[in-house]
DNA sequence: TTGTACGCGTTATCAC
DNA sequence: GTGATAACGCGTACAA
């Protein structure tokens, strides 16, 4: 590389060139109307022949405006989030935004650092999957101007931004429920991490209040707070299996931690559903040819992208927003992982 | 948010609060040592209390330089792509530059489209993951004076750049070699669409390879090219076990096809390894606890994606690269799915 | 050590 | 219609 230096042409070069003025270059390659036919033509010529491209960073910063979106998730490697990426980036694309993608790994101080980034690179919104809404979220996001709309939960410390997600509780509170139909009562929780909203405390709230409405008690050595791996599925499952009285039925948060805990049922001779049943959540590509096939809450991720991306334009526009709450649609899908009792 | 409007201090501001020059406010920010400590301080305690954080597009625009690296890659969705990401991110951080993320679908038009915006906004380096090297491409980056770094693929077709990526030819080789040193002589292969050099040509090529060695000729009956999915594996499977004529073996050059068609056959009675070994590529996460436990041949993208932006780094330091061919290593990783005839 | 003045590449506001 | 010219926010020769 290091060759020698390349000056890019400018706007006043193909001026120059165009006998014509700087702002003439600008109006025809804005085309604005009040310019004549002629000098259109003279100065599109040059820059074809120049092969001239417009600075974005130039522009950008005349403009106050980007077309750049910050998207920060936890981690792209978890295929929920990258189909979610996904369908904000058909959005994107058509609106003629780009990406500028980040990801926090869970960690809260990191997910800071990258909103200030977000800020001083002057992106004109924000896409935010939060790992927790601390006080110092609750800061900055009470101090910036950047349209913001939040993914993946619900968030009632805030009630500023739009977010848009499905209804956690309800969805895990059926998700139980469901089993609780299938004469199961002593069911196992493998809940996300605490610091995780979504599936450390709605998720966990969805399955406590299924089974308080038919009088039982959520047996806490039964639950487990971990993150959604496979191999915390794993470990999960063999501390609570360990115990004397054991569950019938398991209820995974992430389809990654059901897998987990299925791999470590049929190493240790328990058969899936027949000895025990267990529920996932996502509905994640492998789900479906899994065997046996994943019982589970089948989210729809490209849809919550692309939702939560049209809602960030509107708000950048300044349309106004119907509602701060936008729950997309989910289901529970039953296939051969759960059995009636 | 349509509220009112919100001026943001400037470096100007900054000046003037503090009774200093613009340069001195734009010293102590970047450090400078011709400033005295007095100076310094006094700037610095305002900079604090007005909250002040110095604007990077304008900063982008004098420097020529954004930090902003554009990864270009197929999906994002294939969980390869996820774990590469996740490797060139890590990098990208210590080193203070930010992704921009664009996934081209295979589409070569959509490709050359992005490379223009990657040049428009001025990255500072390009991470592509070609889909096919055609004219376009060769023109673009004969023009281009964007660092660049080749992910996936060998690219005989360029000299400029170097690349990153295992070595094909040599794994698909290896990994055909074991299937014929299992005593198996009827295999089929389920490699890319022809468009993708990387598993369309040169894992293809090591099949061939592999075979002729031993004075087998390909059976084109036995051989598909379609995308890397789990749907697509299937469908090739059904055609090529519809044949009188079936193979004992069959490679897939992706995890996601090698699991569509153990699923395929699965459904249709074969037991796998029993009736017929299937091998994979990729290992992915589900790999190891699939069943029966894919054999595959092992990359590591979050090797090759933290090489490639290494790599591009070094370039755009003007640091000479040592080879323009990357391979990083990958290993055959024995499992269930395959068996000695 | 500090300040002045100019340039980065573009758009917008004026005059003409 | 067209062309100067002043912004946008920052870095940096150069002068002081």
């Amino acid at each position: 590389m290091g060759g020698g230096i390349i000056i890019k042409a400018s706007i006043k070069d193909i001026a120059k060139k165009a006998n014509v003025s700087v702002s003439t270059v600008s109006r025809v390659l804005n085309n604005s109307k009040y310019v004549s036919e002629e000098l259109k033509e003279r100065v599109l010529a040059i820059v074809k022949e120049t092969g001239f491209k417009p600075n974005l960073v130039a522009k950008g910063l005349v403009n106050k405006k980007t077309n750049l979106i910050g998207i920060l998730i936890p981690r792209i490697s978890n295929n929920f989030f990258a189909k979610l990426i996904e369908g904000t980036e058909e959005v994107a694309q058509t609106y003629g935004y780009n990406i500028l993608l980040s990801t926090s790994y869970n960690d809260l101080q990191r997910e800071i650092e990258y909103l200030n980034i977000f800020e001083d690179r002057q992106l004109d919104g924000i896409l935010f999957s939060v790992t927790e809404f601390t006080e110092e979220h609750r800061a900055f996001f009470e101090r910036t101007t950047l349209p913001t709309v939040f993914i993946g939960q619900k968030l009632e410390q805030q009630e500023k931004y739009p977010y848009v997600t499905i209804d956690n509780v309800k969805a895990s509170y059926e998700a139980t429920k469901y089993l609780i139909n299938q004469n199961h009562t002593k069911i196992a929780i493998l809940a996300g991490p605490e610091s995780d909203t979504a599936t450390g405390t709605y998720r966990l709230q969805g399955y406590k209040d299924a089974l308080e409405e038919v009088g039982i008690t959520a047996n806490p050595l039964w639950q487990s707070m971990r993150f959604h791996t496979i191999e915390d599925g794993y470990i999960a499952t063999s501390k609570i299996m360990s115990q004397v009285d054991k569950p019938t039925a398991i209820f995974a948060c992430s389809d990654q931690q059901a897998l987990g805990a299925i791999n470590y049922l049929h190493e240790y001779g328990y058969r899936v559903p027949e000895d025990i049943s267990v529920m996932g959540f996502d509905d994640v590509d492998l789900a479906s040819i899994f065997r046996p096939k994943l019982t589970t809450v089948k989210q729809n991720p490209v849809d919550i992208g692309a939702t939560a991306m049209r809602l960030l334009i509107d708000q950048m526009k300044n349309i106004e927003i119907q509602s701060k709450e936008n729950f997309i649609p989910y289901r529970l899908v039953v296939r051969e992982s759960t059995k009636k009792l």
